[in-house]
DNA sequence: GGTCTTTCATATCG
DNA sequence: CCGATATGAAAGAC
């Protein structure tokens, strides 16, 4: 990594709020500025370090699979191993990374973490220098955009796999606590030296990290570098570590924690930390030292600070949330009786104006909007189910743009239409579990060894494809084996933009891994579709979809000998699909290279390998209001939607 | 550099 | 559905 290059703060007159540049920082800090003129990143790096390579045509199918499915337990073992150190992990990162993002090197990995014994805590350390990243070029922003959510899909495939390893081991009787996925998946990616942001400490946003973004763990928000705490709410630089003596704040977390908090969105009164028991009751008076001094600090010198919202919500793994709501600048501080008739600090944060509205605000305005959307926006909503009841959740159609209702004129397509021979076709093997599938299932076996899915419905890996229990399976409807044949489980919303002509949008926060929808058309065989294109009509061809599967559960960042499952090999997808007349809401969605959804192959129906669905996975956690986006694998950033929006 | 302490986690159990 | 309790992990303080 290259500091020479960097140029101090006050050398730069970057940042782009006139009134604080001037009293942003004491001399004494010595804050600096990454410079961001040199020339733009290196393209992210491909996402993929093992090619998929297609495994010879093996005369046994059943031992690919199990080979398979051994060799990636084993490899779990091992790594588990390795904390007692007797292995090394090598970690695969892209040496030409932005210097603001760590980057592992590997003397020093292999001294600092593989050797380290165990209890010791010889990672790498925070650093202490202050840092501000301002004036992001389009291209560094998606570049950060990329490896904030690739960090992010690797911390849920690690945390989602060791719960499921997990499970493996409770299904052999042996007996211990359940796992901690999040700490698990972060431990992981600590010792691997892929946590983010580690080698400056951040003031204001972090690039990649967009307001509104939600997360699911505390741990989570480490990994990233957007809070370092965790379980403590003010994340600060400590006086011992800091240039002037002086602890300066960098983030909060507001959940409520404290009684004597006030949150009124874009003004919030926090109360400082200390002073509490372990049932969380006042019990003393709070000092100013810690984080409570860092905030003061932080408001001395006009210091913004990163706040996340904690708050609970139905549907959430674990009934909370985090939310990213931008920046505050803290104007006042005073100490106070609380409630409980003991001294607290109490800080007055007012966010900073022309941020973009925040994501609690956001999620709540989609809250209402499920529930009373004609009182909430009384103008747009053109339809309130534009799948005329065929979806099992109702899909609305709002246009407060012009006054295009095309959607409205075609028929609602909930499941892709085969041509009759595919269900004839194939075999008709089934499972035989009746009361219910376990690991022995015959469709677990097809599918790797392992169930495609966690409890929750949530995918654990990408694959070629999947198979879902269907109907010449003997087990109920509610096997753990059928997912997206089940349908959309979320409130959609298809609207006008100016931007993408049509998005489709949530009002339902997802979580990363689940299902969404499946891409559904009127399937052509090649023939037909050469009949159809020189009727001069549009086609959507499944083969050109981006094989973004492979980037989810890849675990090749931490096991070395990871390899992106090749089973079972399908023959490339030689058919078409037409979207003219009969469509679902997946093809209202925009198409993006940095896409937060993703086409996974699916069987459940019939067993033709050749005519699988497309089914439509969340890459990352998509925020209510958000619009999705997939990758259709076309150069031109529209082409993709503007074959069916014409 | 260890060890201790604090901390607006998280899961489970009554 | 709470509250208590257990387990846990990061990182600041000393």
């Amino acid at each position: 990594m290259d500091y020479n290059s960097m140029i101090p703060f006050q050398d730069l007159n970057l940042y782009p709020d006139p009134p604080t540049t001037s009293t942003f920082i004491t001399p004494k800090i010595e804050p600096k500025l990454e410079p961001l003129d040199e020339p733009p990143p290196p393209p992210p790096p491909p996402s993929l370090h093992l090619s998929d390579v297609a495994s010879p045509a093996h005369s046994s199918a059943e031992a690919d699979i199990y080979s398979e499915f051994c060799r990636l337990s084993e490899l779990f073992r091992s790594t588990i191993a390795q904390k007692h150190g007797d292995a090394a992990i090598l970690p695969d990162s892209d040496p030409d990374s932005r210097a603001i993002v760590p980057v592992p090197d590997p003397e020093t990995q292999v001294s600092n973490v593989v050797l380290a014994p165990r209890g010791s805590r010889k990672y790498q350390t925070r650093s202490s220098e202050l840092v501000r990243v301002t004036d992001l070029k389009p291209e560094d922003d998606r570049y950060f955009r990329d490896l904030i959510r690739k960090t992010r899909m690797l911390f849920d495939s690690l945390r989602v796999f060791s719960i499921a390893e997990d499970e493996k081991q409770m299904d052999m009787m042996v007996p211990h606590r359940k796992t901690r996925g999040d700490l698990k998946a972060s431990a992981f990616m600590r010792q691997s030296g892929l946590w983010l942001n580690r080698d400056k400490r951040i003031v204001g946003d972090i690039p990649g990290v967009s307001i509104g973004d939600v997360f699911f763990f505390r741990m989570e928000l480490c990994v990233v570098g957007l809070h370092g705490q965790a379980q403590a709410g003010i994340d600060y630089v400590p006086a011992s570590h800091s240039s002037n003596g002086e602890p300066i704040a960098t983030s909060i977390i507001v959940s409520g924690g404290y009684e004597d908090d006030e949150d009124a969105g874009d003004v919030i009164v926090y109360t400082g930390h200390g002073g509490q028991d372990k049932h969380n009751r006042q019990v003393m008076h709070q000092k100013l030292e810690c984080g409570n001094l860092a905030l003061e600090r932080s408001m001395h010198y006009g210091i913004e600070v990163r706040v996340i919202r904690g708050f609970k919500y139905e549907g959430s793994i674990s009934g909370k949330v985090y939310v990213y709501d931008g920046l505050y600048r803290i104007i006042e501080t005073w100490f106070d009786v609380g409630k409980s008739g003991f001294g607290v600090f109490k800080f007055k944060l007012v966010r900073i104006e022309n941020q973009v509205e925040m994501g609690s605000a956001v999620m709540k305005l989609a809250q209402s909007l499920k529930i009373r959307p004609l009182e909430v926006r009384p103008k747009g909503y053109v339809t309130l189910d534009l799948s005329r009841k065929k979806e099992n959740i109702p899909v609305f159609f709002f246009n407060d743009i012009d006054g295009d209702h095309d959607p409205l004129y075609h028929e609602y397509l909930i499941s892709t239409i085969f041509p009759p021979y595919v269900y004839n076709s194939g075999s008709t093997a089934g499972c035989e579990c009746v009361g219910g599938c376990l690991n022995d299932c015959f469709c677990v076996m097809r599918n790797g060894g392992e169930f495609a899915y966690d409890v929750h419905g949530n995918i654990l890996r990408g694959k070629p494809l999947i198979f879902e229990c269907g109907p010449h399976c003997r087990c109920p409807p509610t096997c753990r084996n059928r997912v997206t044949q089940k349908g959309v489980r979320h409130r959609f919303e298809v609207f006008r933009s100016r931007e993408t002509g049509w998005g489709v949008r949530s009002l339902n926060l997802i979580q990363a891994g689940s299902f969404i929808c499946e891409y559904a058309g009127v399937v052509l065989t090649r023939e037909q579709a050469q009949i159809f294109t020189m009727n001069g009509d549009n086609l959507i061809y499944p083969s050109r979809f981006a094989e973004r599967w492979k980037e989810w559960g890849d675990l090749s960042q931490i096991f070395s000998d990871y390899v992106c499952p090749s089973y079972p090999s399908v023959p490339p997808l030689d058919f078409a699909m037409d979207v003219s007349r009969m469509r679902n809401v997946a093809c209202y969605m925009s198409h993006s290279s940095i896409p937060n959804v993703f086409v996974q192959l699916v069987l459940y129906d019939h067993n033709n390998l050749s005519f699988p669905h497309l089914m439509l996975f969340a890459m990352e956690n998509i925020p209510p209001m958000r619009e999705l986006s997939l990758d259709y694998g076309v150069a031109d950033e529209w082409m993709g939607k503007m074959a069916i929006c014409n």
